[in-house]
DNA sequence: GACTGGCACTCCCGGACTGGGAGTGCCAGA
DNA sequence: TCTGGCACTCCCAGTCCGGGAGTGCCAGTC
């Protein structure tokens, strides 16, 4: 495929997305300063279409990409335009004013939604990739026990526990202590197993409270396993022709189950710094004309994914860049805080 | 205005809530058996027209209820239809297995997408309203202190606080025992006063470090009185034609604005039990055509507001019943976990 | 006086039709 | 290999039109 087809590629692509509507050669001819005539044009066209790149909505219409002209588009086409600095200054201003995890997530994922005027969604720190930094007992009454938990990526979780026996004040001391002994810097992902031997380690008379205890200890670190996602823009989807009224229904559905989120972000190759999925890339059904673009963001490690999601015609240049941008200046307010 | 004038009020309502299309003479006289003939019902809708109660989309059309219409509805015509037993027992159950307050919120506001096919909205517990249960510090660095701060009704708010001075784990000691003394059980309206006076009672060695931790203690009290609230069942409004293309971007919107979502919740007069605020009795623009149903909820007193909001032309009494049932099992569920 | 059947009238709605325009494919010539 | 020309296709928006639903009013009946 020689170097004109591919910038008649981008030519389609680029006034595609800017105008909505299929391009014609002559448009591309005259405005992209090819130096070739509307004719030539065509011919490429006619190229491109057989090749799978661009499609025709009807005869005698103009072309409009396909997912996989798209594709090649971001891989060897798009320039990331990299944002201004003025944005930079915007962006960290605003995420450096959180004042702690859940702030920082809401305003991360109101920011991609500003950015990039698409649906913005970001994955809480995942508990399975983060360490206990203390756990707090609160005793409620005699028999009845509070357990607070918080983890060094600022996540906190709170339980309740019912106690087979009274526990003294001195009694919650020493099982404080020894809960934390035992957990504080510890994986969650290695947290079950530590908690099945807690009671073992208590004094005698303390066991049956202890392992009560544990029960619950082991709820809050494995069976809320189940990540929470935060969500901002819908109302991008409204915008112009973003979703015509049909396939928006399934999308605000499917934006309000944990679980597809999770797939969407979670799909994402997380050793790759950063993914894009277009049209029918995706497996779910209802995102066929859906692209997303996700990061994974951390101190260090990868400890949750973040991402934007709109019609597989966006401006995946800008995209792309607000989403990098946005995910390490969290990380390094992840670090920070650590 | 005779009896008779009321039934085809209500037959109007009825079925335009159903059909979504404006109802003639015809149909109102055979499907509600009113013993008379269309003509009739033709004079009587001529006067309900003339009253306000109702109008006509444009001359030979059927007519459609006003918002004054259904306001009379409401108040004189709808008999609230209670939830079947099973689903009462779905709610029940549904509601009671929350692990945490988070859970409690985020089920309730599910569960009234569901039962009414509207948007929902639930307020978390008020701080304003809640009282201090515990207040915990943890020494993360010796000049870097987090404070937990959990409430009766469940809710955990965590800071962090850079101090002027070293301090030692006793000494952490000792200020976690004296916020919680002055605090603890405290009505969080009536905390700003009493930390205020919080340094002055500490040791004077821990004096500057207990301003800066009573500088953030404040903060959370106080500042973060912005609440929070849940939606869910967005997708509803996408609902055979409950909005029109143009009016959906507006309120989706909204649904991302706590301010107007409190202010929608918050208008609601807290005396009530149930409050219905139809068309453009809501005094923002943007919900000229729609209805927002609200009640209060807490254990005992009312410490927050939940809600649903949906076209005017909505199942009134289906929608109020659900709204007063899930208020109070939540209440029941917080009283219970008091 | 209240109700009814009849009738003329209004206006929306959907389908059929049409002309203009944008864009294409192909071909012959440079 | 590129280009100008040309016939062709098909969408789109506007117009026209007939059917139907619903109304308002009136004269007649109980």
């Amino acid at each position: 495929m020689d170097d004109r087809k591919l910038e008649v590629l981008r030519a389609i692509v680029e006034d595609y997305v800017s105008t909505q509507e299929p391009v014609g050669s002559k448009a591309v001819a005259q405005k992209h300063a090819l130096g070739v005539s509307a004719a030539t044009v065509r011919n490429d066209m006619a190229y491109l279409e057989e090749a799978g790149y661009i499609q025709q909505p009807h005869t005698s219409a103009g072309r409009i990409p396909t997912a996989k002209g798209y594709r090649l588009f971001v891989d060897r086409l798009g320039k990331i335009k990299p944002l201004s600095a003025a944005e930079r200054r915007a962006v960290h201003r605003f995420l450096s004013e959180a004042i702690d995890l859940d702030d920082v997530v809401t305003r991360t994922v109101r920011l991609l939604a500003q950015l990039t005027h698409q649906v913005a969604v970001v994955q809480y720190p995942s508990l399975n990739r983060s360490s206990v930094r203390h756990l707090e007992l609160v005793s409620l009454t005699p028999t009845r026990l509070m357990i607070v938990m918080i983890t060094d990526t600022g996540r906190v979780e709170q339980r309740y526990a019912e106690l087979p026996a009274e526990l003294s004040e001195a009694d919650v001391l020493e099982l404080r202590r020894l809960v934390n002994e035992q957990l504080q810097g510890r994986r969650l992902a290695d947290a079950p197993r530590i908690i099945a031997g807690l009671a073992a380690l208590a004094r005698p008379e303390l066991r049956d409270n202890a392992s009560a205890l544990a029960r619950v200890l082991l709820d809050t670190v494995a069976a809320r396993t189940e990540e929470r996602v935060a969500v901002a823009g819908a109302a991008n989807l409204t915008r112009d022709g973003n979703f015509f009224a049909g396939s928006m229904r399934p999308i605000l559905e499917a934006l309000e189950e944990e679980v597809v989120l999770m797939q969407l972000l979670g799909r994402a190759d997380s050793n790759a710094l950063l993914t894009v999925r277009i049209g029918d890339e995706n497996e779910i059904d209802d995102f066929r004309e859906t692209t997303v673009v996700t990061a994974g963001y951390g101190p260090g490690s990868v400890v949750g994914h973040m991402g934007v999601l709109g019609p597989t015609r966006m401006d995946y240049p800008g995209t792309i860049a607000a989403v990098r941008a946005v995910a390490r200046y969290v990380s390094e307010i992840l670090e920070q805080n650590r």
